[in-house]
DNA sequence: GCTCCCCCTGAACCCGTGCTGAACAACTTA
DNA sequence: TAAGTTGTTCAGCACGGGTTCAGGGGGAGC
């Protein structure tokens, strides 16, 4: 788990760099907002403690563009006891969590890991598919709830077709989404993954469009042409 | 101890009722999501049994509206085991443990203990999968109860891997969790840890999944292919 | 019916990936 | 200082899997 502290005072960005670090996190700190910025936008971090009362760059504003570029992380944002409205704000820029000064660490650091904990499960997108279920962000394949393995090339044409069934998809298609570069054109490694996938989930669900490409269906649901 | 067992099939709820009461809970049931909805939203319980496919009103969204009104005791949720993004779903509606149908009774009464015993004892933030738990506290690692000395490292992966269990994490994506900044990117000291956490815990626990990462899974939930 | 061309398939090759044992370095503890 | 942990590196090995090739089958068009 790594965290990233912003907090301006030494002493204090210091103490609570060492709790977090004892709490079992990787820890990188900043002490201004340019810089907190900077980091936050550039590592992945699974956490992010963030005083709003910072030189250079305000708390708020750090948070906004974290979230206007699409970061995520959960953020804990910490708020002298008398700034009230810092707070509110401080929410609607995207805080999952605050936390007055002063505090115990004790309660930071429960805070932290109920937030870790929450992030942790979020948002798993699976493709269904007929009874085939593709589970992008576990690279797995399930017919009817059985598992079927599959390699990892299998695995990026399999979820292509399925991003788009229905559609078909040609040779070229795929050969750019699936491969990094330029590609051998006059290869026939197309056609012997798809043979392959064929075996493992069932020949009647990619079907070939005969001088297009192919066709990822739902076998039960199409209509007997 | 109160429970609530929220299950459609008769048979199942009262066998459930009847082993939870056995094991000494008080229990109440409800047969559909309607009535089991509202149970939970009245009435204090310290541990609920959910099954996702109701008549009524279907358990994801039972849950969620429990998590939305503030209702924080653990679910329990029971699947089919066909029916697996459901499991994903689940959590992510704020599920605590799952089971599979169909079930031995030992094991969900185990379960409900540890659900049980971890909201009594207050941020004892454990992570379960299998009989493995990672107590992210103490840095503590157990396998059916039996302790496992990991070093820091090792727990650092561990524990990031089960956060994120049942997904693949890449290399990449390990070594910027567990360490603090830049890292000799071409080294196999990812690997080596892999090798010695699967000596401690079990080699099927981490799988390896080629040219993508490793991942944490449940070697007994799933089903043999 | 015949022919061409597209597509499928099985097998073999070979490179890269990942695993392992061991040694080494850094650090802590007695 | 010596002994024991812990993190890292290295080299060798095994094997999985991506690619290629050759041959056969079957549509589509004439």
């Amino acid at each position: 788990m790594r965290a990233l502290v912003v907090e301006d005072d030494p002493d204090l960005n210091r103490q609570l760099s060492r709790a977090l670090e004892d709490a079992g996190y990787a820890v990188d700190s900043a002490l201004d907002g340019e810089d907190g910025h900077f980091m936050g936008d550039t590592e992945p971090y699974d956490v992010v403690v963030l005083d709003l009362g910072l030189p250079k760059m305000d708390g708020v504003t750090v948070l906004e563009r974290w979230r206007e570029a699409g970061r995520g992380f959960p953020v804990l944002i910490l708020t002298a006891r008398d700034r009230w409205s810092e707070k509110v704000a401080g929410f609607d820029a995207g805080a999952d969590d605050y936390l007055t000064k002063p505090f115990h660490t004790e309660e930071l650091l429960a805070r932290m890991r109920a937030l870790t904990r929450r992030a942790a499960g979020h948002t798993t997108s699976t493709i269904e598919c007929g009874g085939l279920s593709i589970d992008t962000r576990g690279a797995r394949v399930f017919i009817d709830g059985a598992p079927v393995k599959v390699t990892s090339h299998e695995f990026r044409m399999l979820s292509y077709l399925a991003h788009h069934q229905d559609r078909v998809i040609s040779r070229t298609e795929l050969v750019e989404h699936i491969y990094d570069q330029d590609f051998d054109r006059d290869s026939n490694t197309i056609e012997v993954f798809v043979g392959r996938l064929r075996k493992k989930i069932g020949t009647d669900r990619i079907e070939t469009v005969r001088g297009l490409g192919y066709r990822l269906v739902d076998p039960v649901a199409r209509p007997v042409s």
